[in-house]
DNA sequence: CGCATTGCTGCAAACGATTGCAGTATTGGC
DNA sequence: GCCAATACTGCAATCGTTTGCAGCAATGCG
């Protein structure tokens, strides 16, 4: 096959161990060795087998993440840096995609410890906590953005209880009172939390908590439309939606625009988290963004720490939370409160 | 660590190589003993070790993927295609992503090749032929979207000539006559194909080629954006525009927005490539399907084959095309021919 | 009953690297 | 000039599997 550490030895007239030291940098050769092997390795094309390396050391220099899908825009920008900042330590990474399906999970996990990875970020379904929790006694493991409640494992969220605090008191701030929220299945810890901080912000304020204004489902675009259809159809209709279930988005976007209502004229809207097409469709739409990118990073911090310090399983801190930033574009305004109702109207145009 | 081989022969009391033959299935161990062993080998949780099999083998039972980024919709599903198929096949997918950077792309060839994946797709920039050529003595390469000038490597392409045929054609039959096209760059075949399949349709109408309705640029929304204002911007600006160029799409949509242009009633739409967003937008945006599952599905196949069949390198084909379909959705509507001036009116949302 | 065939099984050598231990120059001190 | 210390270098074992070859029992045939 390809060229070995033998055949460097050979060509230098050295010993196989001498090459490995030598090529290693284990300061155990002669200066002199040292650079006469580098260079017959450079001129020879030498590259170690990682396969055979690893069987020695132990490692594989591979890195799993588990993901549901790459759809999501935050799970796209998640894959690319934790790709990122692997390739720059030398792990590569070992992408899996395993819906939001637990079996399909639980096979996952266990094809990536098959192959012996160095290490695991995992984004849960939330059903599989036993099996991480066996698992992480072979491999560090750090989950990402939700929390498995089955397990005590080291993990990273985004904090989305505040980010939802934030982007609804903004609503508030601008003047809105009756706020619709579409917010993802109460059965993740996201979701749940997204809506706590939406009531948090309403109490605040001293505002009802409608329960007619609250529509949690799951994460697609169909369940979006119908809760926001629903939401127009009230007697009375909220003037903002806080659209908190980015998967949602799409399905509100498309009723509103079937309705004829104009945004941010007939209704404000503010959604979660980031995606390329927010910013660029018109009105450009504000958000509640939840930091992907602040998340990959603190995951591959943890991870690479956990690496390290091998072994020693409980060291304190086991969640940490990264801030939600509100992005302030076109797609609220403040409360108008001239009567205008539901579907009605679609006037006003005009420039301002 | 682990449970290994000698552990399960140890406790079947036989030698490792009967083990290993027992659940290797290699048909040489009596029925008996092959049962045994394998009734064992779950007992004690026994999951052979990929490196140290690897190195015997010297298959690493890993596939690369490099793609550009994560951000086009058709890389992802690409993606999940490729990972959901090598899955099945007790393969992982090795996803990489070397933006359109020839250098970066190369040093991830290079971290792909050391960590000797058994076979590799690649999305290439184009710049790195001579690497790719080189690279495919040792491994089993099949480029994926774009075609590498600088190799002859087996290429899976969409068919963008037949493609951009289709999609003008479709805008011709409408009644359109001029017809804006924001496409690629020409240095990319894709860019060339799909400029090359506008103009045949048109030649073929008899409809005279202005370069004025051309514009080739960089895949992005800012490019897409420009381009879009020169074409509205003519004195006779098109009645129907072709964004042939994917990541373009979204700059032209904003341009329209902001001069209050209505789609398709003042301006026809098409664009290129999949993207869940230009289904629930309002209008539904119709598209060319480049047919992104198919291109990854085709180019797993091809890959495994050349696995299959190692070494020889030369057998005919170089080069696959999947066919490009037409997704009629609500962006285009047969030409109107009244007179009506770029931004000034914005009239008729009366329902037909 | 003897011998060749068949059918399993075990021994041992790979695969390509790392690493503890032992051996050999080289140097310096006395 | 001799010995100890130092600085390299080489031998060989090892990681967990696979696999060619040889050994050995059981079987069938004459």
């Amino acid at each position: 096959m390809s060229v070995t550490l033998k055949d460097v030895a050979l060509a230098a007239r050295v010993s196989i161990s001498t090459a490995s030291r030598a090529l290693g940098g284990s300061g155990l050769t002669s200066e002199r060795t040292q650079q006469r092997l580098t260079r017959i390795a450079r001129e020879l094309g030498y590259r170690p087998n990682p396969i055979a390396r690893g069987l020695k050391t132990g490692q594989s220099r591979l890195v799993g993440l588990l993901v549901h899908n790459l759809a999501n825009a935050s799970f796209q920008v998640m894959a690319e840096v934790v790709q990122a900042r692997l390739k720059a330590l030398g792990y590569q990474m070992l992408l899996c995609i395993a819906g939001d399906d637990p079996q399909l999970e639980s096979d996952t996990l266990t094809t990536l410890a098959d192959h012996r990875v160095d290490g695991l970020i995992v984004v849960p379904t939330g059903k599989n906590g036993a099996r991480l929790t066996a698992l992480a006694n072979e491999i560090p493991i750090v989950c990402l953005v939700r929390r498995d409640d089955g397990t005590d494992l080291e993990t990273v969220l985004a904090d989305d209880s505040e980010g939802a605090y934030v982007g609804t008191r903004y609503l508030i701030e601008l003047g809105h009172r009756r706020i619709g929220i579409i917010v993802g299945r109460p059965d993740t810890t996201s979701g749940r939390e997204r809506l706590s901080g939406y009531v948090r912000a309403l109490r605040e304020a001293s505002i009802q908590v409608d329960d007619a204004l609250i529509h949690a489902g799951h994460f697609e675009p169909e369940t979006g439309a119908a809760s926001c259809r629903k939401l127009l159809d009230l007697a009375e209709p909220p003037s903002a939606i806080f659209v908190a279930n980015h998967e949602a988005t799409l399905g509100v976007l498309r009723v509103i625009a079937e309705r004829g209502l104009s945004i941010p004229d007939d209704l404000s809207l503010l959604c979660y988290e980031h995606s390329p097409w927010f910013e660029w469709h018109r009105p450009a739409i504000s958000i509640v963004d939840n930091g992907a990118s602040d998340l990959a990073n603190l995951a591959v911090d943890r991870l690479l720490h956990r690496m390290d310090a091998k072994g020693n399983g409980a060291d304190g801190v086991r969640e940490y939370r990264v801030g939600a930033r509100l992005v302030k574009r076109d797609s609220c305004r403040p409360f108008d409160p001239s009567p205008r109702k539901s579907s009605a109207t679609k006037s006003s145009r005009a420039k301002a």
